[in-house]
DNA sequence: TTAATTACGAAACGATTGTTTCGATAGTCA
DNA sequence: TGACTATCGAAACAATCGTTTCGTAATTAA
């Protein structure tokens, strides 16, 4: 058959350097998500990977393929190849399950595929100069401040949780035994306040939100629209689709939002941020939090 | 977005009888190659399945699929969603050669694309039974504690706050000024306990399993690994796999799966759940939790 | 049989495809 | 500085796309 998608792999990490810029950016999408040139046309990849047609043209031409639709031809093997073998069978053995089962399996299916998509709005490669400027500014900050009620409390712990590993200046406003709001006097200004929120909007965080900008902190906004309350008073907003089959909000692709966020002011730190992190896991594996690496437990 | 290939299946299955010769002919075939129907264009597969163009037109419209490139997306998404997340492991490796923005993007493709295959595994049908099971045991339980501490802390709050929306049977082990220990105390025999961890594992969380399986509590576990320290202790175990090119462990997959549950629990609560989430919203919008819908903030 | 209806595919439509051309721009060296 | 090269994307190209139209063939009913 065709020539296996690992060539195409090793070609594209072997010649990378010598590919022009948007070559190179066309040609890390290409390998991060091989499904995509399977299934899209060129133009649609092109786009996906925010780079012109005639640039991705040029990149299946420097790894040698003819035409596109040999490069194409081959991650369609690959696709084809990785798909089971389950489909084929006569027709009606679906009808066998039940009624209840298929409607669940139905609302699962939706549900992961909504996830999916979600992340990728979240993460998408529009939407990463923004999460490049949160970095930088959480980075020079002096404080900061990390707030979220209800569905997005989560959102926000996690964000700190992982940022407190290797940043000792993150604080999270989490109103135990008093109103959030105070808690913002923690905050001077110069500092940043992350705040979270989806619709419907907490006013909570609107409020909060509202009286660190007039006082000059500098607001990040993680929310689910370029128009939510806490976006337009927000310096940087981070914007994340939040659509789904089910009743409950998903905050799923939030907290994406907020570990890509950690990791990419983690990378600010350098070998001082991996240092910090170290010496804190050292300390709890001494305090005995967590169980010992052979996962056996006693008893 | 699409709608599951199983309905395209059903269909052509239940109409099947009132379809034209030739369109019956394009749907055995579209039924027998389902990957075709993805890769191909309408006429490409017209020609496989040995039918006019014509024909293949109007069997999507006799689906009642407004166009085929619907048609085509639902096959799409299946072929997808069957493919594992087989891509080679080591997609880091570009990052080492380039630098800056480039070693970000890298980064950030890499966390997009595990934490897709991450709920992917989640999710995937394989695991969609201990899924049930654990709505089950939770609608049939009469009391209901979540726990989890640390990186899996936001798991267990958004699992009990969506819960919580139409359940009142449901608390949130928090350990807010007491050890989480006591709380278990809350529940009985016959209670359900969900524990939330993943590797390292909470020497805290482990041993609460540990006793509320000893004291006939039955235990679902969120987790990371059939033999996780946890999971061997539980009755259900649900599993999503943790994978990810940073040093943070990010917990979006146990959070989609925490979402499922709620919903699949919800699903079981039916009519009267609703009914109380609906209840719940306009209390919290009587208490002025949320802005108005309009989205206007004053000043 | 004839009349009425249904099923079908060739042909043509505008939209979109992959590709090439070419002028503008950025960066480098003399 | 000015000349030269490399890089890029807008625009134009023919080809192919999905779809519709319409006349003919096949089928059914009487």
């Amino acid at each position: 058959m065709g020539m296996p998608i690992e060539a195409v792999w090793r070609r594209i990490e072997r010649r990378y350097e010598e590919l022009t810029p948007q070559m190179r950016k066309a040609a890390r999408y290409v390998r991060g998500n091989p499904q995509d040139v399977a299934l899209n046309s060129l133009r649609a990849l092109a786009r996906h990977a925010d780079v012109s047609p005639a640039a991705m043209t040029r990149l299946t031409r420097a790894l040698d393929y003819p035409s596109f639709d040999d490069f194409q031809a081959a991650h369609r093997d690959w696709l084809t190849r990785a798909a089971p073998a389950a489909f084929s069978g006569k027709a009606g053995e679906i009808l066998a399950m039940s009624q209840g089962r298929d409607a669940e399996d139905t609302l699962l299916d939706g549900v992961a595929r909504a996830e999916k998509a979600n992340i990728d709005s979240a993460l998408s490669v529009s939407r990463r100069d923004p999460l490049r400027q949160a970095a930088d500014r959480i980075v020079a900050a002096p404080g900061l401040g990390i707030v979220g009620t209800r569905s997005c409390f989560p959102v926000a712990f996690s964000l700190h949780y992982s940022l407190s590993l290797f940043l000792s200046k993150a604080r999270l406003l989490s109103g135990t035994g008093r109103p959030v709001a105070d808690e913002l006097d923690l905050l001077a200004p110069d500092d940043v306040l992350v705040a979270v929120t989806v619709a419907p909007y907490s006013r909570q965080v609107v409020e909060i939100v509202d009286h660190a900008a007039r006082r000059g902190i500098g607001v990040i906004a993680i929310t689910d629209d370029h128009l939510s309350p806490i976006a337009r008073a927000a310096e940087i907003a981070l914007v994340s689709e939040n659509r789904g089959p089910s009743h409950i909000a998903s905050p799923t692709a939030p907290i994406a939002v907020g570990q890509a966020l950690a990791m990419l002011v983690l990378a600010r730190a350098g070998e001082a941020g991996l240092e910090t992190m170290r010496k804190r896991e050292a300390m709890l594996e001494a305090t005995d939090a967590y169980l010992n690496a052979t996962g056996a437990v006693a008893g």
